[in-house]
DNA sequence: TCTGGGGTCCTAGGACCC
DNA sequence: TCTGGGGTCCTAGGACCC
C-alpha cells in the first residue's frame, strides 16, 4: 500500500500558547524568548513581518521591538509542554497511527483513508484550534520530506484551511522546482553551500541528481533525502519513541561565575534536574560528562570537560551530585567568567537491568526509596525540595524577567476572571 | 553590557585482535 | 633490511533537527 504521510506543525506555537490565554494580543507581534532572555526563539507573523529574525540576540532586536510595541514574553516551558500534551491528545483522535516528532509537529499516517485527505485536513486543523486554541497547518505527501514541503507551502500560501496536499499533485514538480534545496528537511548550511556549488539549486535539482554522485558527497543521509523526494519512503512512522541513549542538562548562568562554589552550586542544581528526569523514564547512567565554558563570543575562551565512570549505574542524584563536584575540581581554573555549565549522562541503561557490582558500598534499595521519597515530594509542591549542594542565593540562575503564568499547570497562577 | 537547550545519526580514524 | 590484511569496537567530532 502506498504511504501518505501528514505533517501537522503548529504555528508559531510558543507564541500561539502565550496568545490562547490573553486575547489582547490577538494581531499583535508577539516574540518569545530562549532562557537568560537571550535570543529570539518563537515569532508570531506580526513579528516576522516586523523583519525580527529566528535566533536572533535580544539586544539586537531590541529597537525594533521597542519601537512597534512587540509583546516580548521569556519562555514558559512548563506551559508550552501542557500546551503540546493538549495538542497532541487531540490528534490522536484521528488516527491512533501517529509519531509526536517534537513538542510542535506530528506525523500522521493516513494511508488507506477513503476520503479527500485536503478535507481531513482541515478537519484536524479547525478542531485542534478549537479545542486547545493553537492553529495547526497540515502538509500531505507520500513520504516524510515530502509531507514538510506540503507544510512549508501550506503556511506560506496562508491558505484558509491550512492544508496542502502533495500526494497526487501533478504539479509537486512544480512546487520542487520552487523549493530551494535549503528549505528540505535535513539539508543544513554545509549541505546547502556543497550543493549549491555543484549546481543544486532547487529541490528538483536534487531529486534528479545522480545516486552515486550523491552517496559519495553526502552519505547515507544525502541517499535518503534523494530517495525521500522521489517519493520512496525511507523514515518510516516511528510510533513508540525510542529508548533515550543520552540525557543533559545545561544552562547559561544568569550572570558570570567566577568561584568554584558558584560552579559546583549549579552542576548539583543540573544533576538533581538530571536524576528525575533518568527515574521518570526509569533508566539509570553508567557515565556522566560535566563540562564548563566561558563566553562562546570571546578570545581566549576556556572550555573543557571531564567524564567520570559509575563503578555501578545509578539515578541516585546524591551520587551524581557527588560525581559532578569531583568533576568540577578537576576543571576550574580561576581568573575565568564562566558563562555556563553542563551535565551529559550516557552509558543509560532500564533501572530493572543494572548490573551488580561486588564491590558496591551503596544501599540501592534505601537510595531508592529516597529518591521516590522526594520525587513525590516534589511533584505536590510548588516550591520543590533542593539539595544543600545547590546553594540557597544561586545568584548564576537563569533570569525569566517576562514570564507570563503558568495558566494550565499552577493553581497559583490561573488567570482571574474580571 | 546583553548571544538557548536537548537531542540523534553518521563517519573517520585509532586501538586491538587474529 | 624486508614489515599483510581483514575485521570489530569505540570515540570524537560533524551535521542536523526542533
Amino acid at each position: 500500500m502506498k504511504e501518505i504521510f501528514a505533517l501537522v506543525d503548529c504555528n508559531n506555537f510558543y507564541a500561539s500558547c502565550e496568545r490562547a490565554f490573553n486575547p489582547r494580543l490577538e494581531g499583535r507581534p508577539i516574540v518569545v524568548l530562549s532562557n537568560n532572555d537571550g535570543c529570539v526563539v518563537a515569532r508570531s507573523n506580526e513579528a516576522k513581518a516586523l523583519g525580527i529574525g529566528m535566533g536572533v540576540p535580544a539586544f539586537e532586536a531590541e529597537k525594533v521591538m521597542e519601537e512597534n510595541n512587540v509583546e516580548v514574553f521569556s519562555s514558559n516551558y512548563a506551559l508550552y509542554a501542557d500546551m503540546s500534551s493538549r495538542v497532541m491528545k487531540t490528534l490522536s483522535s484521528f488516527t491512533p497511527d501517529m509519531e509526536v516528532y517534537s513538542i510542535d509537529e506530528a506525523f500522521l499516517n493516513l494511508a488507506g483513508f477513503n476520503c479527500s485527505l485536503a478535507d481531513y485536513g482541515g478537519k484536524i486543523c479547525r478542531t485542534v484550534k478549537k479545542w486547545t486554541g493553537i492553529p495547526v497547518t497540515v502538509g500531505i505527501g507520500q513520504t516524510k520530506t515530502l509531507s514538510k514541503i506540503a507544510n512549508r507551502i501550506a503556511k506560506k500560501s496562508g491558505k484558509a484551511d491550512g492544508v496542502q496536499d502533495l500526494t497526487d499533485a501533478a504539479f509537486l514538480n512544480e512546487i520542487l522546482a520552487k523549493t530551494a534545496v535549503e528549505k528540505i528537511w535535513t539539508v543544513g548550511i554545509k549541505t546547502t553551500i556543497k550543493l549549491k556549488r555543484a549546481g543544486i539549486e532547487t529541490a528538483l535539482d536534487l531529486q534528479k541528481a545522480d545516486i552515486n554522485w550523491i552517496r559519495q558527497k553526502f552519505g547515507v543521509v544525502g541517499v535518503r533525502t534523494v530517495y525521500e523526494l522521489r517519493g520512496i519512503s525511507c523514515y518510516p512512522l516511528e510510533q513508540n519513541p525510542p529508548v533515550k541513549k543520552s540525557i543533559a542538562v545545561s544552562r547559561s548562568f544568569g550572570k558570570p561565575v567566577e568561584s568554584i562554589e558558584g560552579l559546583k552550586e549549579s552542576v548539583a542544581s543540573y544533576c538533581s534536574r538530571a536524576g528525575e528526569k533518568l527515574r521518570q523514564q526509569g533508566l539509570a547512567a553508567g557515565l556522566m560528562t560535566v563540562y564548563v565554558t566561558t563566553s562562546r563570543f570571546i578570545k581566549n575562551r576556556y572550555f573543557n570537560s571531564h567524564a567520570i565512570e559509575f563503578p555501578t549505574a545509578t539515578s541516585d542524584t546524591m551520587e551524581l551530585i557527588r560525581g559532578a563536584l569531583f568533576c568540577i575540581g578537576k576543571l576550574y581554573r580561576s581568573g575565568f567568567a564562566f558563562k555556563k555549565a553542563g551535565i551529559v549522562l550516557n552509558g543509560l541503561v532500564s533501572e530493572k537491568r543494572i548490573q551488580g557490582n561486588l564491590f558496591d558500598s551503596v544501599d540501592r534499595e534505601k537510595s531508592q526509596r529516597l529518591m521516590q521519597a522526594v520525587d513525590a515530594v516534589n511533584t505536590r509542591l510548588n516550591c520543590p525540595l533542593r539539595w544543600a549542594a545547590e546553594g540557597l542565593n544561586q545568584p548564576w540562575k537563569v533570569k525569566f524577567n517576562k514570564r507570563s503564568y503558568r495558566y494550565t499547570t499552577r493553581w497559583d497562577e490561573l488567570p482571574p476572571v474580571a
